[in-house]
Order: C-alpha cells, then structure tokens, then sequence
DNA sequence: GTTGACAATGATACTGAGTCTCAATATCTT
DNA sequence: AAGATATTGAGACTCAGTATCATTGTCAAC
C-alpha cells in the first residue's frame, strides 16, 4: 500500500544526491532502502540494525552520516527529543507536521496536525514576545485506558 | 525577591528527608541550597558545578542521587526534554505546569500554561483513542525578531 | 576499458549525560 | 559513645552520537 510512495521518495533520494555530486553506494542503497521501505518512526540505532540486515558492510558511521543528507532532502523528518536523541520520520511528505502522541502502552507513535492547535500556541508565543520558529508537542497517553471504556480507535495493539 | 519563598521551600525539603528518614548531610545541604538559591532552570551537570562552588566535596553521584528526591518531593519539576537529558524547575510550586518557549537568540526559557490548550490536547487524544498521561510542548521561538518588531515583551535579554 | 581525483567508507577513539558498584565514611538514635 | 545503616566519592560502565584517518570505491574524463 504504501509502496508506490515509498518508491517515489527512494528515487527522489538518488536524484538529490546526483545534484550534489554525491555518490550512489551499496550502503547508502541499503540505508534508503530500508528507509523507504517502512513507514515506522525510528531511531539511529535501530536504522543501522535494520539496513545491516540488507547490507551486513553498513557501518555505525555511514548511518550517522546519511540521516543528515536524508533530512536534507526533504524526504525524512528529523523529530529532537532532547540533546543526543532523535526519531526519524520517513513519512515527511505525506503529513508534514510536529505533533506526536505516543503511546505508554504500546509504544506505537501517532501523528496529528491541528491548525486550531498553531493558531493557539502563535496567539501565546506573541503574547510573550516570541516569534514562533518551530513546536513540538509531544503526548503521552495510555490505549489501555481507553480500550477499558471501549473508546480505544486504534487498531493492531 | 524570591528568596522568602526558596527558603520556604529549602525547609519543606528538609522536612520531606526527615519524614523519609533520610538523613541531611552537609553535600545534601550545598545541593539544596545551590537548587534553591536561584529560579533558573538548569540541569544536573550545571547543578554539580554550582553545588561544588558552595562545597567541593560534593559529587556527581550525589547529585543525580539528589535530584529524584527533589522531583519526589514535589518541589522542583523534571522536565524530559529527551531520552536521557533533564531539565529541573526550582519553581515548580508557582508555576505547576509543562509547557515551555525557548528562545533561540537569548536561551531563555519562559512557562506558560494555558487552559485552552490542555483542553485541545484532550480532546485531539480522545478523538484519536489515547487518554491523555502526560504532555509536553516545547516552542522554540526567536525574540530577535519581535524586538525589530517593536513588540518584544522580554526584560534583560 | 583505464585512470585518477576525491567522495565515501569502516574501525576505532572519543564525548557527554547519566547509571551502577563498592569499600569507606558519616549520621543519628539509643 | 556506639553501632546500625544511610550516604558518600571514585571510577567503571552504558548509550547515543561525533571526529579522525588510513583505506577503498565511484564515476567522469579520457
């Protein structure tokens, strides 16, 4: 289902790194392979463990030093969760937004936009005498809870 | 200016180990009143220095083994700004809540709470099938800007 | 096809925030 | 003053991420 997409960022990938002159290698393959080939959030670590499966020669290194060309792009979204802590969204084009709600209970992450929610968070920023460069909301919640009271939407926890 | 209330708050805490038979020690003492003695924000590593200009023999475990106490006793708020790199609120009895703008120019980190926007968290979450737990907004923000604006609302930066 | 400039690589040492361990020390109750 | 035990500091360790550097691989020009 979300292949074709998928496939049209891993092109769009090789054609930003052909503009800069960079080069095409088997272990960058393996990395955006493995990239475009989830729709999960995901780690550093866990990318490297991934793409290693694919490519046993992919190096701590070599992922370190892609994840910036991949956010770069456009491509993958970078998401700070604090000094030396970063989730990776390879969904970037699809929902273009900073709000995460993740689940203690079943570490699953959703994603929501909310113009209500930038409208709100400009009208209090100005009020303080700031001007917003970026947010990050970040939720956490329990399924559980609402899977109790029967309200629970989420499916596959 | 805010010292009657530190103060206040040094005794709770002192109270807060005696209740937990937990002794008072002279290194508990320099962190306590280093923790107390300012209203900035600032993080372990910035507390073991401070906490060492007041008593050298005070020690990096020390510190870390202190600051769970202080979150427990509800007097200074942890703020997880990420796996792994905390953030500590000395005024947490004044202002109870998480949500936080960090200017970009001046790094000043300014609270605020706002009763719309737990309202629009709750309600986005319940939409979603999560049950709020905990939540946190950080806002980076650029007082630059609103101060070539004119409309900069922020003292001494 | 070869060549060669230089981009990219992996191994490894390093950093910074935080945790864990353990023998030595200090507190506080009696 | 004594003793049970809470607390301590030093230092080894973890984990995510960065930096270094000699070696290897890519790809454009010939």
């Amino acid at each position: 289902m979300a292949e074709p997409d998928r496939n049209a960022a891993k092109e769009k990938f090789l054609g930003f790194l052909e503009e800069k002159n960079l080069r095409i290698t088997a272990q960058r393959r393996a990395i955006v392979d493995t990239v475009f080939g989830t729709d999960q959030h995901f780690t550093a670590e866990q990318l490297l463990e991934w793409a290693r499966e694919k490519d046993s020669s992919v190096s701590r290194a070599t992922v370190y030093r892609t994840l910036p060309l991949l956010t770069e792009s456009g491509l993958v979204h970078e998401m700070d969760f604090g000094k030396d802590y970063k989730i990776y969204d390879p969904n970037y084009a699809d929902h273009p937004n900073h709000n995460h709600i993740i689940c203690d209970d079943c570490d699953k992450i959703v994603e929501f936009e909310s113009d209500r929610l930038d409208q709100l968070e400009n009208e209090i920023s100005t009020g303080l005498g700031f001007k917003v460069k970026s947010q990050q909301l970040r939720i956490n919640a329990s399924c559980e809870e609402m899977k109790r009271l029967g309200e629970c939407k989420n499916k596959g926890n």
